[in-house]
RNA sequence: GGGUGCGUAAUUCAGAGGUUUAGAAUACGAAACUUUUAAUUUCGGAGUCGUGGGUUCGAAUCCCACCGCACCUACCA
């Protein structure tokens, strides 16, 4: 019932006259001789050049045009006279800001030393029918940023550079283990029961099998499973899924480095993990020292390491001796009502609420109480504590790991705990994988996406995250129909 | 789940203490211009002020509900 804006009619008129001159539009593969960054960094008087891109701009002097070209290298600038293309400029007069053009000529550089491309010959690759936002301030509506990433992409020219960052960080970790012979591997993504984590999961349905599957929520009982077969040094770097609220830090899908490596433990895995993310510095950033605001982040190693009692004592002040743990929380303002006056559980929250804000600088938090961690192993000699380490950094929990839990009786003993009466939701198959023997292990996870926030100094998960969940589009009128 | 804030042209933003026809810039259309580069000059078109109700002589503005988004908070490895 809405007409579109007239500035989609105006371009869909622009392309109907296109078509009755009898320009191929939408066609195929275009040979570009050079990238448009490569024309201006290997200049030369006269060259010929062919290149393809979107217009950004257009600047018209009559019977002739300026206009910037861009591609995923860099924007050239070309220039194109009646002189040049006869009869053609008329096909030039319908270009619009957007469109995507493929040009041929000859390389100059104009009174004020820009180069340029003077055009012989060009083809409309591909004719845009809706106009960009606005040229010099982007795009600017969160919403739309995240929801239309390609309109991102093209008006604001630093997106593009955070994702690249990623991709390269993606790369180096791979690269990193590779080198210290970690196999990548697959596991499954369905699984029939969504182990190795406890979050709500994603349920969907294979029709063939007539069961239902869970996207997983972690890898771990696979990667486990691959140690028992003999893997020994194993990674998966891949999306998790779990049905849980979305946050600055929350996306219901989210890329997470799970590594598995048989004969170590937490010790291990905590030397690994500073290793690999003091490199991804280096090599991504040159740098050990990350402002945020009006705070610093320090990577230089060796990397702050406190049990869990330390942090507590020294961080929140908190007499961890005291007969009543309580009340000591209570003198530092810390609600414990859903703690069941557990002391451990109080202990936690103190942890969480007073401690963890105050981890700047990467801090690797060891030797938690046992029953705040049931997947893990005890500490030899020391069973009321587990032998698992968290890293902060920013306040934010960057990494998790224990030394893997190899006693299948006492993993049947936890999972049935967990699973109440319901025994159906046993891992049977993964505790039969224990009693065959596994090694002892350390495992170590690492939250990409919250590591890439670091690493580009984004404030959002969604920053890092090129699609990330939004409520889906509603019909509104036709402004989102096909134009 | 709870709280706070926001939603005005294709885009970026003004306007909010109630008053003629809701403004600006970019973008768009017309005219001039064959070395401009945020091109310039002149003219023009473009908006159901998120949606729906209410108060009022009169609402973008005040009130209510709903929708969407953001932030905080809660839940949650």
């Amino acid at each position: 019932m809405e007409t579109p804006n007239d500035q989609i009619m105006q371009r869909k008129e622009k392309l109907q006259k296109l078509i009755d001159m009898g320009v191929e539009l939408y066609s195929g593969s275009v040979n570009r001789s050079h990238s448009c960054k490569e024309a201006v960094d290997q200049f030369e008087e006269g060259h010929e050049v062919t290149l393809a891109g979107r217009i950004k701009a257009l600047r018209w002097h009559g019977k002739a045009v300026f206009g910037d070209l861009e591609d995923a290298s860099g924007k050239v600038q070309f220039y194109a006279k009646k002189d040049a293309v006869g009869e053609r400029f008329a096909e030039l007069s319908l270009l619009d800001i957007g469109d995507i053009l493929c040009i041929v000529g000859d390389l100059f550089r104009t009174r004020t030393g820009e180069v340029t491309v003077l055009i012989k010959d060009f083809k409309i690759v591909s004719k845009s029918l809706r106009p960009l936002p606005e040229k010099w301030h982007g795009l600017k509506d969160v919403e739309m940023r995240y929801r239309y990433r390609y309109l991102d992409l093209i008006s604001n020219s630093d997106v593009a550079a955070v994702f690249k960052r990623r991709s390269r960080a993606i790369s180096l970790i791979r690269s990193f283990l590779d080198e210290k012979d970690f196999l990548e591997v697959e596991t499954p993504m369905m699984q029939s029961m969504a182990g190795g984590a406890t979050a709500r999961p994603f349920v969907t349905h294979h029709q063939a099998l007539g069961v239902d599957l869970y996207l997983r929520i972690a890898p771990e009982l696979y990667l486990k499973r691959l140690i028992v077969g003999g893997l020994e040094k194993i990674y998966e770097l891949n999306r998790n899924f779990r049905n849980e609220g979305l946050s600055r830090f929350h996306n219901p899908e989210f890329t997470m480095l799970e590594i598995y490596q048989a004969y170590a433990d937490y010790n291990v895995m905590m030397n690994l993990t500073e290793e690999l993310v003091v490199f991804l510095c280096e090599k991504l950033l040159d740098k050990l020292e990350l402002g945020f605001g009006d705070k610093t982040v320090e990577f230089k190693p060796p990397w702050k390491r406190l049990t869990f009692h330390e942090a507590i004592r020294e961080i929140a002040g908190v007499d961890i001796d005291s007969e009543s743990i309580q009340e000591e929380a209570e003198r530092i303002g810390v609600d414990c009502s859903d703690c069941e006056s557990k002391r451990d559980n109080i202990l936690n929250e103190i942890f969480e609420k007073v401690v963890q804000p105050k981890l700047i600088s990467p801090t690797f938090i060891i030797d938690y109480p046992s029953s705040l961690c049931p997947l893990s192993r005890p500490k030899s000699g020391q069973p009321e504590l587990a032998e698992r380490f968290e890293l902060f950094v920013l306040g934010q929990e960057i990494a998790n790991a224990y030394s893997e839990l190899n006693d299948p009786g006492i993993q049947y003993e936890m999972f049935k705990k967990q699973a109440g009466l319901d025994l159906k939701k046993i891992d049977v198959d993964y505790v039969r994988a224990l009693e065959h023997g596994m090694p002892s292990a350390g495992g170590l996870g690492i939250g990409i996406d919250r590591l890439m926030m670091l690493l580009t100094g984004a404030a959002s998960i969604r920053d890092v995250i090129l699609f990330p969940q939004l409520r889906p589009e509603q019909e509104k009128s036709s402004e989102n129909e096909p134009a």
